[in-house]
DNA sequence: GAGTTTGAAACT
DNA sequence: CAGTTTCAAACTC
């Protein structure tokens, strides 16, 4: 109701809002046209572009046509009461994807490649100008003269009004802000630090008002700077890291908790942080701490954005070591719930006792990670602390085995080009490289490596019996698969029923639309994702972290995969995706070759396209939940999920 | 949570 | 390359 009003306020004044834009905002128009869609999205959302969103969303008329914000006014209201609350988490999701439509941010990458050009405070000053902007005006002025507020809300962005009610806008906002630009280090800890202090926050704001958002902000910002900006991939691979050392001096937090024991990709080694979230093998639900996340971010974007959130506020929580939970000051909402064990298959963890992590045996070492504090692992040495070693032993794997790190499953269309095979006969698009030998397993769990990675076997495979759901290896259709399938289900498979029906249902699911419409149906574009996913690695976002191989891996991790997956789906391949994190194995192996067409640097690499594909399908999807998860993951929404 | 099964990884 | 052993995840109870 609240926003009907506001609604037709902004169709009646969409004609002086662009001159609003223009002002202040004006250069996320300009960046938004020109610029491509960065691949990271909500993450880093420079001023301006949150204005620019922030404009957009008010103002529909505004510069940007193209702009779905036809809903947005009534979503950001309706956002705005329910984060005021703080724990509204669907909103928070739609918050994200607007942010994410907008595509502003490659305004914020902009500013992120260059750390002097934007404070981080200064980034979130321009939030929080955005904040008074979209709520009080309708709150406050709303009722009384719609016209009043919008100026009100117009000379807060100016910065004019002096004394907006930041406390109340801050309160509101943070949680908005901090989570819905969870990449934004600086921006949150500003956020954290303000509401750590609600005293505090009305200077702070001052501070941080749009006047001042392009000037090297307060001290607390200064000294993160370009730091954060090296960190920033970091963050948003160890989400829980950075958000709860958001309020001190995140970098130092991150660098340590990084090296310490959060879970990070080993530097010289490009970890397959695709391996990690996808390695299909699923993080034991049981375990209360989800490192890497992507997936588990991928679960929860699907599942609902409230489920987003909760992760997050999990992983921060929860999340990493002890030493960061301590840092969580701020976080005060944090609800652990758990995501979905069923589908969460959040981060690897190992239970390794024998092997020392050293071998491919380990999932972590596998997957080129370290082993972080939720491993279960004995005598452990896949950790920074024996860097050397690890090193060594991985080039030894590698040189038994040039592909041992690269990723194991690969689209169909690259095997098709290695190996022959026909694709079309294959239901699924990816395959596993090397293919399973399953003996006993039927290739219908998840001992069988295909299954778990969510592929059909093929004439790679030398598996005996197999019934694969996701494509057998002699090419069975679907259509037979599933009546074996139901048989199977009748028959002997009560128990599955009970612990796997999610899974089953899925599967089966999958099978269904697959059959219905092989080509790419929804479901098994997910799955492909999925796949994709685990064993991809983010590509562009490596140009954005620009920071050390930690920030490339870590930016990467979720977001990417999921963005490519969709739009890209059929030109990637998975293998490549990884072979990207792995240089090494790249330089001298033949990896890329066999890889396929994707050149690991072309086309995750090329932020453009992630951007476009990605936006794209971010916006088809912004109807539908799931759908739009998966695309604004890749954008690094993951982190973003805010909250 | 302990024990079993399974198949990849490692070894011979 | 084939066979065997080792290993840890997946699975079952």
């Amino acid at each position: 109701m609240q926003d009907s009003p506001v609604f037709n306020y902004i169709n009646s004044l969409s004609p002086i809002r662009p001159v609003k834009s223009i002002q202040n905002p004006h250069q996320f128009s300009t960046l938004n046209f020109t610029s491509p869609p960065s691949v990271f999205t909500s993450p880093h959302l420079t001023s301006s572009h949150k204005e620019s969103r922030f404009f957009k969303t008010h103002h529909p008329s505004s510069s940007d046509p193209t702009n779905p914000l036809q809903e947005s006014p009534d979503k950001s209201t309706a956002n705005e009461e329910v984060v005021a609350e703080a724990e509204a988490t669907s909103t928070t999701t739609e918050f994200n994807i607007d942010v994410e439509m907008e595509q502003p941010q490659i305004v914020k990458e902009t500013n992120l490649d260059d750390p002097l050009a934007v404070p981080p405070c200064g980034r979130e000053t321009t939030d929080l100008s955005l904040v008074p902007y979209a709520s009080p005006p309708r709150e406050e002025n709303g009722s009384s003269s719609e016209d009043a507020g919008m100026q009100k809300m117009y000379d807060n962005v100016q910065g004019k009004n002096e004394t907006p009610d930041w406390d109340s806008l801050i309160a509101d906002s943070s949680e908005f802000l901090i989570f819905g630009s969870p990449n934004d280090s600086e921006a949150f800890r500003c956020l954290m630090m303000q509401r750590a202090s609600p005293s505090q926050a009305p200077s702070v704001m001052q501070t941080m008002q749009p006047g001042s958002i392009n000037e090297p902000e307060s001290s607390t910002a200064s000294p993160y700077g370009a730091v954060s900006v090296l960190h920033r991939g970091i963050r948003r691979r160890c989400l829980d890291f950075e958000m709860p050392g958001n309020k001190q001096t995140s970098s130092e937090n991150n660098t340590a908790a990084c090296g310490s024991s959060s879970r990070c990709v080993v530097p010289s080694i490009g970890l397959h942080l695709n391996a990690i979230l996808m390695s299909t093998k699923d993080c034991k639900t049981n375990t209360t701490h989800d490192y890497s996340c992507s997936e588990k971010y991928q679960v929860d974007l699907q599942g609902s954005s409230s489920t987003l959130q909760e992760a997050l506020d999990q992983t921060e929580i929860e999340a990493v070591e002890p030493t960061l939970e301590e840092l969580h000051l701020s976080s005060p909402k944090k609800k652990r719930v758990k995501l979905e064990a069923g589908e969460g298959e959040s981060c690897k963890r190992c239970n390794c006792k024998k092997s020392k992590c050293l071998k491919l045996y380990c999932e972590c070492f596998a997957a080129g990670v370290y082993c972080i504090e939720p491993c279960s692992c004995i005598d452990c040495f896949n950790k920074p602390i024996h860097e050397d070693t690890v090193l060594a032993t991985r080039k030894q794997i590698e040189s038994r085995n040039p592909l041992a790190f690269a990723p194991k499953v690969i689209k169909s269309s690259d095997l098709v080009l290695e190996t022959g095979e026909d694709a079309s006969k294959t239901p699924a698009s990816a395959r596993h490289k090397r293919g399973c030998n399953c003996k006993k397993s039927n290739c219908l769990k998840k001992y069988c490596e295909c299954f778990q990675g969510g592929v059909g076997c093929s004439i790679n495979c030398r598996c005996e019996g197999c019934k694969n759901a996701f494509g057998r290896k002699d090419g069975s259709s679907i259509v037979d698969m599933e009546a074996e399938q139901e048989e199977e289900n009748e028959t002997s498979e009560k128990n599955r029923r009970t612990k796997k029906q999610d899974y089953n249902t899925e599967v089966y699911l999958m099978r269904k639309e697959e059959s219905s419409a092989l080509p790419a149906t929804p479901m098994s574009i997910y799955r492909e994702q999925m796949v994709q996913l685990k064993n991809m690695m983010p590509p562009p976002q490596s140009v954005l972290g620009g920071g050390s191989s930690f920030n490339s891996q870590y930016t990467r991790k979720p977001e990417i995969s999921l963005t490519h997956s969709r739009t890209k789906k059929s030109l990637e391949t998975v293998a490549e995706d990884g072979a990207e994190e792995m240089p090494e194995i790249l330089s001298h192996s033949h990896i890329d070759n066999n890889t396929k067409a994707v050149s690991p640097n072309g086309k995750r690499v090329s932020p453009p396209h992630l951007d476009s594909s990605s936006s794209g399908s971010v916006l088809g999807r912004r109807s539908g939940g799931r759908k739009l998860i998966l695309q604004s993951i890749p954008t690094f929404p993951s982190l973003t999920p805010k909250h």
